[in-house]
RNA sequence: GGCGCCAUGGCGGAGUGGUUACGCAGAGGUCUGCAAAACCUUGUACACCGGUUCGAAUCCGGUUGGUGCCUCCA
């Protein structure tokens, strides 16, 4: 299993350090609104590696964070973070805009088909374990205090600029936040946050500082080594992580153990929308119900995803995802032959599909070349249109099975027709051998009612859903 | 201002120094009771200008355009 790792700029072979375990943090939600596509896509490639990993051999340990408190805006009203500004909006404390968010998140997280993680802390579950953290650092000298906070100073730590390759001393020009003018190095970031004075926070804990609450970069660090141990085999999140978030993270876990964070780190790009990158204020984003509105299934959606590579900026539109829908009826028509396996004498050319599983597979060990992969499965619904014979069932249904596990396209969720529709076809076929077109054309009226298309092929009807 | 990335046929989107990616959509045809599907044919795809090479869309340089990041962001 080969993927792209931004610590060294080249895909690498994934060698985990206890195989076949292999271990594998991502960078979850805040939970202040509703995911749009943007973080679905995120999201649906982490799942796509996880289950890669597992079709390979490997035993996956997954920990997502959710994101409860702490992520200061970007706005002037600094010391409000995101949880407390969506709280305002809402009219709710932030624990339960917390509480909302996250549980609309992990019901989302089965509604686009993406494996259970192993493990879904939440920031606020682990506050102790950050201030532990932040204890430690504090006792090898990378922190200092000031008026707002606990901060970690960045000078201390050599490497700092090294995994984003950052130009410190170039980009700090242009950089359009207004920095806390007692912060040492403009890269210095907080560790502890102190409550303003004389307001109430709806989230605040008690630390050895004072009254405050975490920093942002803070819980993942905690909560990554607390579950996956001083280094990990794979941290993922999304690229705009890359010279903020995951480099303030390396500086404080390995600040403190010494040891790499993590042995490879994967970062998936964003996607735009009419060309421009997703955000509020552009009023592009979209929700998964603004999908299904559109009368798309989430599965197109994660079809649609797959279709582009992880690494490269795609484009969400609904045309593209009008496409992928189509795409997946074909998909869909080859699972449902299933149902239609024909023991006709005349023999059809067998596929073999356990050489199109290993093609598929090492597309996707090859850095998760997902688009590769799905060449591979349109290949097949091109061949395997017209029916399934007996004697390759077993290895088509294995097959299925297989896609289903690496892809996650529910292929197999589809249920056989009933009896009452068999028997419409088979009354249909036999008007057809009375030549009573009339009465074929009517039953295939019916069919359509119910959705069924059917086609008169050498082999017989096959039906297909439209 | 600094650091990146990308430019592929109507749309989306891979890939490769010389061979049809693929998907969606379109056109013509064959077949079929009619359909549908399938099959065949078809659009002369790789931003522009140079360079390297027997040969570049693929490597190098430049130009133009787009886009992302620079302590909110998947």
């Amino acid at each position: 299993m080969k993927l792209y790792n931004t610590l060294t700029r080249s895909v690498e072979e994934i060698q985990p350090l206890h195989t076949p375990k292999v271990t594998m943090y991502t960078c979850g939600p805040t939970v202040y609104d509703y995911p749009h596509v943007g973080n679905w896509f995120t999201f649906i490639r982490y799942d796509v590696l996880v289950r890669t990993l597992a079709a390979v051999g490997l035993q996956p340990e997954w920990v997502m964070n959710i994101t409860d408190v702490g992520h200061l805006v970007s706005d002037a009203d600094e010391g409000e973070d995101k949880l407390e500004k969506g709280a305002r909006r809402e009219g709710k404390s932030a624990w339960d805009v917390a509480k909302f968010y996250g549980d609309y998140f992990v019901a989302g997280l089965s509604r686009v088909n993406i494996s259970q993680p192993t493990h879904l802390p939440k920031a606020t579950d682990h506050i102790q374990e950050q201030i532990d953290l932040v204890k430690q650092l504090e006792e090898k000298g990378f922190t200092y205090q000031i008026s707002d906070g606990v901060y970690y100073d960045t000078a201390k730590f050599p490497r700092y600029a090294d995994f984003a390759r950052l130009d410190l001393d170039e980009q700090q020009a242009g950089a359009r936040v207004e920095h806390n003018p007692e912060k040492r190095n403009a890269t210095d970031f907080a560790l502890w946050k102190f409550s303003p004075q004389g307001s109430q926070r709806d989230m605040e804990w008690d630390s050895p500082w004072g009254k405050g609450f975490p920093g942002w970069h803070l819980e993942c660090s905690a909560m990554g080594m607390k579950y996956l141990g001083e280094t990990m085999d794979i941290h993922a999140g999304g690229i705009d992580h890359l010279p903020v978030h995951h480099t303030n993270e390396i500086a404080q876990s390995e600040a403190v153990t010494g040891k790499p964070l993590s042995r490879h780190w994967m970062h998936t790009n964003h996607i735009t929308v009419n060309g421009e990158k997703i955000s509020k204020s552009l009023g592009n984003g979209i929700t998964l119900e603004d999908i299904e509105q559109k009368g798309f299934s989430l599965t197109a959606f994660r079809l649609h995803v797959l279709e582009s590579h992880y690494r490269s900026q795609s484009k969400f539109s609904w045309e593209s995802l009008e496409a992928a829908s189509n795409r997946l009826r074909d998909y869909q028509a080859l699972a449902d032959l299933r149902f239609q396996v024909v023991t006709a004498d005349r023999q059809l050319t067998e596929l073999d599909y356990e050489q199109y599983k290993q093609d598929i597979q090492a597309a996707l060990s090859d850095d998760l070349n997902t688009p590769e992969a799905l060449r591979i499965v349109s290949l097949i619904a091109n061949e395997r249109h017209d029916s399934i014979h007996h004697t390759e069932y077993d290895a088509f249904m294995e097959f299925l099975q297989y896609l289903d596990d690496v892809l996650g396209l529910k292929l197999l969720e589809s249920s056989d027709i009933t009896d009452d529709q068999k028997k419409l076809i088979a009354r249909r076929q036999t008007a057809r051998d009375n030549k009573d077109w009339a009465a074929s054309d009517k039953i295939r009226g019916e069919l359509s009612k119910q959705g069924l298309s059917v086609r008169d092929t050498a082999h017989g009807t096959i039906w297909y859903r439209s």
